[in-house]
DNA sequence: GTGAAAGCGCTAACAA
DNA sequence: TTGTTAGCGCTTTCAC
């Protein structure tokens, strides 16, 4: 059994409290009794149990971290952000990974609940409308700090840090469309998602802006893995045409979509444009020069654990939402290409 | 403030120690005083305390996971495998990030204790020999199920799930040198963590099995970091010559490795070899053909939680440490170059 | 500067 | 099947 308070106060010859009090450093404590505690929690090596202290605080230092895919470089950079501040707060994440499952969330907030957490940060999961009426309910009345990171719930209005997606659909096609690009595939994941919709919106207010109509069948609706982009470019280059540019909505859209490009040895920028999210590392290493949004995950981790903590502390500003404007990294992908790899044929491989 | 096992108690009209039953699904509970209690739960939103549960039962629901970097795809990757095998045992994940910083790491050992955690997966921070020693006090002292991922530490015999790089890269330099290889560089990172020996000595052993000598210089040593194979590659390829191979010691090490040949346009295969670890998105993306060591880091985590979980329950069987064998993915970057990019000249970008 | 004692919310042994 | 009660280890008031 480990040791507790009271053998701390019997060995060191004082009373509970003042155990207590050397413990929290609490300075109305004489140094000679100060330094005999210490000595017997050495001693003994003592640790305080998080579970005593809980109870009769009737508080906890856990935040919940909640995120739907742990093993999405986006995410572990999200968790790497909020873990660094946590840390310097004294506050300890307790991690969930749904698996964009809405019952493993629904699991892992109750979890939550029962450490009396002190705050929550989450990127809800998506894609069942139904159930996004009920999360304002549900995180409403757990009355909590909550900080949502990067996806905020249909029609609500959650504290958060939310990346303007919208504006950089909107600034990407723009700027594919001021290099003379008019057939511009989008890889727009799935559709139903509220994630998805503010980007096509951006999409096709960029293409209002310029009164040109997008050709419906460019904008790919599938799911949000490599694969699902992979397979739609890779049919519309078998079974269409190829687009003179294209547009990687998230990083895994990009992956995908590049695989299907490169396995036809599509050049870019040189037969396509493409333009996508996230600066990863290797684009870096295969001197991809893409012209990207950048979306610095570690930072918006960072803010998120920032937020939740002045919601902690009440320090509620004005500001509990972060909305982070896209920047584009302009890198050349983004020009109107020099041949037409339609001239080609291409067959499975 | 919260509901209490009493509220629920008071407004059911039963005892605490009913209710107690009916949360812990007791069986010796009349139905219908069952379903008197559960209904007060359900209307006053009661949620147990964890820490009045795991005060009063002195036991905890936490797995404590300490990981070097969690941005690493790696880890997030074993973080992963972990997170599912305790969901569906009941543990939560309370996890730690200590950026290979030894202060980091203790202090959150030092938490993880005052959580009363039921087990610890960790990877150890490495580099600092002089506190490779203390560890093995440190976990005896600590006298929890310990599991540790991928690192051993030095002199010592932990529980836990390890890949044999020893034989990775005996495997890989046999396997070059049978094409043919004799000068092959080796991406090494930083020689004197236990991480980089073992796979040196590999390296090593398959030159004396097949009895030529290696060139010194072609060990690379640096740190684990891309930049620093970066840079390392670089300089070779601008000092010294380019070799008719390459190994990338780690994925980190592997990326920097590749960006410097990229940068140069030294065409894999075709004018140099490389073997590198772990099978990464950007490879099948790219289409490039790398014959690689598989490690496959879900899996690792799944299985560490599997031990520490078999530790927990006590089913301590003869095998408490998993020792990877690798296996080798054959794509054909490994065979002997065609031509000899030494004849070019390089100059620096 | 120090100590006594009540209480945090729950479990579990015991009694009924 | 149910209830009573004594803790679990700590904090915190209050009195000294």
């Amino acid at each position: 059994m480990a040791a507790t308070i009271s053998d701390i106060a019997r060995k060191a010859g004082v009373s509970l409290a003042t155990v207590s009090r050397v413990i929290n450093k609490s300075p109305a404590v004489s140094d000679k009794s100060k330094k005999k505690v210490e000595s017997a929690i050495k001693e003994l090596n003592y640790i305080p149990s998080a579970y005593a202290r809980g109870l009769s605080r009737n508080q906890s230092n856990i935040i919940g971290v909640i995120v739907p895919e742990i093993s999405n470089p986006f995410f572990s950079e999200v968790i790497d952000g909020i873990s660094s501040v946590a840390d310097r707060q004294g506050l300890n994440v307790l991690l969930f990974n749904t698996d964009e499952n809405i019952e493993k969330e629904a699991r892992a907030m109750r979890i939550l609940q029962e450490y009396r957490i002190r705050g929550l940060i989450i990127t809800p999961v998506t894609g069942n409308n139904e159930y996004d009426k009920k999360y304002v309910e549900m995180f409403e009345n757990m009355n909590l700090p909550i900080v949502l990171v990067d996806r905020n719930i249909k029609n609500s209005n959650f504290d958060g840090v939310y990346f303007d997606d919208k504006a950089a659909l909107y600034k990407i096609t723009s700027l594919l469309i001021e290099n003379g690009h008019k057939d511009i595939a989008l890889l727009a994941g799935n559709p139903n998602h509220v994630i998805a919709q503010k980007r096509i919106e951006g999409y096709q207010d960029a293409f209002e802006a310029a009164d040109i109509k997008p050709y419906p069948q460019n904008i790919l609706a599938g799911d949000f893995t490599i694969e699902s982009a992979y397979q739609l470019t890779k049919h519309l280059i078998l079974t269409h045409r190829i687009p003179t540019a294209f547009i990687g909505m998230t990083n895994m859209l990009s992956m995908g979509c590049l695989k299907a490009l490169s396995e036809f040895n599509i050049a870019i920028p040189e037969e396509v444009a493409f333009i996508g999210y996230d600066r990863l590392a290797m684009h870096d290493i295969l001197h991809l020069n893409l012209t990207l949004v950048e979306k610095d995950a570690v930072d918006m981790g960072r803010k998120a654990a920032g937020l939740l903590i002045d919601k902690i502390n009440g320090k509620s500003t004005s500001s509990n939402r972060f909305i982070l404007m896209p920047e584009l990294l302009m890198r050349g992908s983004e020009k109107y290409p020099l041949r037409n790899p339609n001239e080609r044929t291409f067959t499975e491989k």
